[in-house]
DNA sequence: GCGACAG
DNA sequence: ATCTTGTCGC
């Protein structure tokens, strides 16, 4: 719904550039593969904003497939950079990494709240996270970033292609609930398409959101409201 | 020059 | 992301 941003700081343009030219660096590690074995536990992430000047970042472990919670964790800490399109990663990937230090389980597989390859520079949060813990992660986001695609049908499971002006696939976008807006999942790290989509379908329980996310986004919300 | 723009 | 009430549709 965003149709034009309202005026706000102008991101430093010196920061946006070194950022930017982290982000080409980390896009040389990613590896888009299927994951060793099946996952016995999936976690899910997300971060809210208690003050504007607040991040609170949410892990939520999950046996799979049975998707019963095994355990949450949550840290907060000051932010330090503005949203900017394209450089979320640097915004909340500091304390999600501090949340994720927290966790007793270690998951098989991140399920992360934006996008993984689908991204202009392919450097997504998901694939970012990936990179930095060496864990295998993919994206799954409510809005498109970059790239183009054809309405899936309106039935629940129907998806369609995301790709870029050259035709290369960056994710898929998937209607995980009859008649709502579709997600978009796409790779991150150590995960390949084929893998993101079938996990994103494994964790859907009736709601548009598959669970791993839901109860991140839930937490990410209840945490918030305790301090 | 004109749109598009994760959370 | 966040601010916010009611309301339309299945």
């Amino acid at each position: 719904m965003a149709y034009y941003r309202p005026p706000g700081p102008a991101p430093d343009p010196i920061i946006v550039r070194d950022l930017t030219r982290q982000q080409d660096e980390m896009r040389r590690l990613v590896r888009l593969q299927p994951l060793p074995h099946e996952p016995r536990l999936i976690a899910g992430c997300d971060s809210s904003f208690p003050t504007p000047e607040t991040v609170l970042s949410v892990f939520v472990v999950l046996r799979f497939p049975t998707l019963e919670v095994v355990e949450k964790v949550y840290h907060t800490s000051p932010v330090t950079l503005p949203y900017i399109p394209g450089l979320l990663a640097f915004r909340e990937a500091p304390n999600l990494l501090r949340a994720y230090e927290k966790l007793q389980h270690q998951p098989d597989v991140i399920m992360v709240d934006g996008h993984g390859i689908a991204h202009p520079r392919r450097m997504g949060i998901a694939a970012h996270l990936g990179v930095l813990l060496d864990v295998p992660t993919f994206g799954v986001a409510k809005q498109k970033l970059t790239g183009n695609y054809q309405e899936p049908s309106l039935a629940k499971g129907s998806r369609s292609p995301l790709t870029d002006k050259s035709g290369e696939l960056l994710g898929e976008v998937i209607r995980s609930k009859d008649k709502v807006n579709p997600l978009f999942v796409s790779p991150g790290h150590r995960c390949d398409q084929a893998t993101a989509t079938r996990l994103t379908l494994a964790c859907l329980r009736g709601y548009k959101l598959p669970e791993p996310t839901r109860l991140a986004d839930y937490w990410a919300e209840e945490f918030k409201k305790e301090l």
